[in-house]
RNA sequence: GGGCGAUUAGCUCAGCGGUAGAGCGCCUGCCUUACAAGCAGGAUGUCCCUGGUUCGAACCCUGGAUCGCCCA
């Protein structure tokens, strides 16, 4: 851990505290300050779950990226997001675990070992699954999870020590058990279907892990030639439309829409089919498409998903053409051993060179792609393990219609029901190596040592208990051996709720006491990938639903809208801004722009430079809050918010009765967005609140106040605590109600500001009670016409091109009692804010009895300001502005009498609304009659 | 083809029935002992178009345009 104190001169003894805290740096610097509490909240273990402790139970398990990933500006946001929620419900006195992990990714670990092995000239055949495995785990323990550091980096409030990997053995034997509780429910079955294949890395993926994309591609023509010659109408050939020529030496029938009466005398011909001479008969379905193409399909069973329905409901056979790599196979004749796109060239080659290419058109079409491999799928038939979803979607469906769980926002939750509806089989196994593989043996004594469609096969905990059960059902010589295949990585995902607690083992502390989990925060991209199947899986092994609320966001996308992604190149690295700006601002930031919740967020980002004005924007918020609480260290010195004692109410100031009202105020609404996931609305209300009420307000009324040190009466002495007091209470539940969002620059100004030991976190304190006594509605006002008239004097200052230094005597006149009480209270703060000297309140009478000479000014409402004409230096643009004001006011009253003059508005309109508008009216007609006078002075 | 979202200041976005807002950028003046990563002041809008509902529409409803996403 570092040595050195926090604050090392303000803390040091016998200092003077005033002289030291100026010490502290001018500008926050968020290096030191950021791995300074990172290590101390790991080393002293703040955030580790203890289930023991009291409190309602909160609990989030955040989506495990990849451990083959590295950090990108998705996995900061989803991590403000969450953190901002876990710490918000930290401050609120919850028991809360927030739990980290990655997951195994097969298809990408497997990716670099196998690249890795082409660099040796050899393949993972050559090296065996127990080598290939070793090197796997080796791969993952040196190189696997730097993510995870990349995690810590952002100041993830999550516990270490709970951090699970997917192929943990825990974890490992929940797959198991899941898979086999599946299979016994009749929910898993083993079957030959046509799957998406995905050369590139040998294996069948699910459907969701193809991507359509529209590429431009071709429609070739081709004749298909009778086999009986000619018909009596004199056809002699069928002209069929394809993208994919290389299938064609699997085609088993050319089909047609019945209803198509350009075939319809066809229909039950036979064609012979060309260069492979089989003989394919013309049959009718319904789901051809008349106006694609000629009208005629050519039908593939085998490497099409419409034609293998086809075939189905026409029992046709299926001849498959290419091998599992995407080459052509032995029923392709003398085009075996081409890659199936070398095929497609010498094939149309071929073809054209026998006749039977009628024409080739440029065509756009949708080509299903492998979201891993990057190369399009190939449709295959193959014998696969399969989830049947349905049943699991009805249960999950059944908890929907309690809104449980429930989205937010709230849209998501059809997007969510619809895909449920619409639920496919999900193929579950994988050929490869890298994950849980499949518990199930099959009794290859059954059928010669030989894995075929027939070997009868046992689903089992462990090889003991598949050779028990095989000897049982198949006798002593039984021989058995694990089917090859892996599951897909997200079987092992949708279990992540509640494997990472304990499950199977429900008596498991942490599952009793976090499950089910209170919130998941991720990604719309991935409802279907993962939180759907988290919710299914979840329905039938806990019965529960694994989380109440799902809060679901969008993308980040780059400066151009684009969606960042490692293919494009266009991602931004977060790493970068944390470097420039500090993690807090990169936060505070991302969440700050997310107020419409589940909208795409933009980074604007310059890559020349690698900055980003948005992030900087934050910085410069973070160094606001550093220089007032930098301030208030000047002027608490040695005092903290315990020694200075209890507030005396009767004791506060206008001022100070300001800022606390506004202070419960935030309160009160932070707590509410924070619950209801307005994150982006507590960021920008706290943003609001710190920079101008606090900074540009109250510590300029507080200055005033405690810089005056000549004075020394009882008075004065006792309202220099009051402000002290106030300070204090504000800056530190200030600090507590920005710690979600700014972690370490809170939890830094903290210990400064209460000198509490390093051990003692702001990160486990409580959120400040809301003092609902201070709210006052009426004082706000009044303190709010205190504000516009000293902005008043400020523009006349400046309109007139008054020099900063200069100090003129002002005069406001208002017949409003209660605003001249007001302004009269803050004499002298109106002073020094606006720079100038024997400011005078007056009303009009004694104004008319007693006129100050050669004064000019301007009018707010119903009130009056004037300068001294001496040393304006700019008339011409003080009567301009005083113009402008009058233009406005009669605008308003036009347009005020107006509405106020249609009877239907004033009868249906409700009368607050009538009230103020009466209000605005009169308050534009003093403003008129003022200005025109001032004009009249001026000329 | 079905669905969802977006369209408001130069840029990024709030606002979702009561006379248009913020941050950044821009212009003017200030190194005023918390902060120049700052302070004070200023300029800037057919709230995409179209009808309609309403006393009143950026906001609700028709229809449409453009952009983006998801599903087929």
């Amino acid at each position: 851990m570092p040595s050195s104190p926090i604050f090392p001169e303000s803390n040091a003894e016998g200092s003077n505290p005033k002289e030291s805290a100026k010490a502290l740096p001018k500008t926050y610097d968020p290096k030191g300050t950021e791995s300074r509490w990172q290590i101390a909240w790991e080393r002293d273990g703040a955030f580790q779950g203890k289930p023991d402790n009291p409190g309602k139970a909160f609990s989030v398990v955040i989506p495990p990226p990849n451990v083959t990933g590295s950090l990108h500006m998705g996995h900061a946001f989803n991590t403000a997001l969450i953190d901002t929620i876990v710490r918000f419900q930290r401050l609120q006195g919850k028991n809360v675990l927030c739990l980290p992990g990655t997951d195994h990714a097969s298809i990408a670990v497997q990716t670099i070992l196998e690249k890795q092995l082409k660099e040796e000239g050899i393949n993972r055949s050559q090296l065996g699954r127990k080598e290939f495995l070793n090197r796997a785990w080796e791969w993952k323990n040196k190189s696997g999870g730097q993510i995870v550091g990349q995690l810590k980096r952002l100041g993830y409030s999550v516990d270490w020590k709970r951090e699970r990997f997917t192929l943990d053995e825990k974890l490992s034997k929940a797959v198991n058990r899941a898979f086999i509780q599946l299979y016994e429910k009749g929910l898993i079955y083993r079957g030959e279907y046509l799957v998406n294949w995905c050369p590139a890395s040998g294996s069948a993926v699910s459907d969701l892990e193809v991507e359509m994309k529209e590429v431009n591609g071709h429609l070739w023509h081709f004749r298909y030639p009778l086999t009986s010659g000619k018909t009596a109408d004199g056809v002699s050939h069928i002209e069929v439309a394809t993208t994919r020529p290389e299938t064609m030496l699997g085609d088993v029938a050319v089909a047609v829409n019945p209803s198509d009466k350009r075939y319809k005398k066809l229909i039950g011909e036979m064609i012979t089919l060309p260069l492979v001479n089989r003989q394919i008969p013309i049959i009718a379905d319904e789901h051809v498409d008349k106006s694609f193409g000629t009208g005629c399909v050519k039908v593939t069973p085998a490497h099409d998903p419409n034609d293998f329905a086809i075939g189905q409901r026409h029992n046709l056979p299926q001849i498959t053409v290419m091998n599992k790599n995407g080459s052509m196979n032995n029923n392709a004749g003398h085009f075996e051993g081409l890659d199936r796109f070398e095929a497609r060239k010498s094939l149309v080659e071929a073809l054209d060179k026998k006749g039977y290419l009628v024409k080739v058109e440029p065509y756009q079409h949708n080509v299903p792609f492998s979201e891993r491999g990057k190369v399009p799928i190939e449709p295959l038939i193959s014998t696969q393990w399969f989830i049947r979803m349905e049943p699991l979607a009805t249960k999950a469906k059944v908890f929907l219609e309690h809104n449980d769980p429930k989205f937010i926002p709230e849209r998501w939750t059809k997007v969510y029901r619809d895909w449920l509806t619409d639920i496919r089989d999900w193929c579950i196994s994988r050929q490869l190596w890298w994950g849980h593989q499949i518990p199930a043996w099959f009794v290859i004594s059954e059928s010669n040592g030989q894995v075929t469609n027939k070997t009868p096969y046992i689903v089992a905990e462990s090889i003991e208990e598949a050779q028990r059960k095989a000897k049982k059902k198949f006798g002593e010589s039984a021989k058995i051996q694990q089917d090859e295949d892996v599951l897909d990585t997200w079987f092992s995902s949708g279990l992540w709720p509640f494997s990472t607690l304990g499950w199977p083992n429900e008596e498991d502390i942490d599952f009793k006491r976090w499950y089910p989990t209170s919130t998941l925060v991720t990604g719309f991209d991935i409802i279907f990938f993962w939180v759907a199947r988290m919710t299914m899986m979840a329905s039938i092994f806990t019965d529960k639903m694994p989380f109440k609320d799902v809060y679901i966001h969008g993308l980040v996308r780059d400066e151009e809208n684009r969606k960042m992604s490692k293919s494009a190149g266009n991602g931004i690295d977060p790493l970068l801004l944390i470097e420039r700006y500090g993690v807090d601002a990169l936060r505070f930031a991302l969440v700050r722009e997310v107020a419409g919740a589940g909208q795409d967020i933009r980074l604007d980002y310059d890559r020349q430079t690698d900055t980003s004005s948005t992030v900087e924007a934050s910085r410069n918020f973070a160094n606001k809050l550093w220089n007032a609480t930098r301030f208030a260290l000047i002027h608490l010195g040695n005092e903290s918010q315990n020694t200075l004692g209890e507030i005396n109410p009767n004791a506060l100031n206008l001022s100070d009765l300001w800022i606390l009202s506004r202070l419960t105020r935030v309160n009160i609404k932070a707590k509410n967005s924070y619950e209801n996931y307005n994150l982006g609305e507590v960021a920008k209300d706290l943003y609001e609140f710190v920079w101008h009420d606090f900074c540009d307000w109250y510590l300029e009324l507080v200055k005033n106040r405690l810089n005056q040190s000549n004075e020394s009466t009882t008075n004065y002495l006792a309202d220099q605590k009051t402000a002290r007091q106030v300070l204090a209470k504000v800056l530190s539940d200030l600090l507590i109600m920005l710690h979600p969002l700014m972690p370490h620059l809170t939890e830094e100004l903290w210990h400064g500001l209460t000198g509490n030991p390093e051990n003692q976190f702001l990160a486990l304190e409580i959120w400040p009670k809301s003092e609902r006594d201070y709210l006052n509605s009426e004082l706000e006002e009044s303190f709010d016409e205190l504000i516009k008239a000293i902005s008043v004097v400020r523009n006349l200052r400046a309109v007139a091109g008054l020099k900063p230094s200069q100090k003129v005597p002002v005069r406001f006149i208002t017949n409003r009692k209660e605003l001249a009480k007001t302004l009269l209270q803050a004499k002298s703060d109106i002073e020094i804010l606006t720079r100038t000297k024997s400011l005078e309140v007056i009303d009009q009478e004694s104004a008319n009895k007693n006129p100050s000479t050669k004064v000019l000014a301007g009018v707010s409402g119903e009130l009056q300001v004037l300068l001294p004409i001496e040393g304006l230096v700019d008339l011409e643009s003080l009567r301009s502005r005083l113009e402008k004001d009058l233009f406005k006011a009669e605008k308003d009253i036009a347009s005020l009498s107006e509405r106020l003059n249609n009877s239907n508005f004033t009868n249906k309109a409700p009368t607050a609304v009538v009230a103020q508008c009466k209000e605005n009216l009169s308050e534009a007609y003093a403003q008129a009659v003022l200005t025109r006078k001032r004009l009249e002075d001026l000329a």
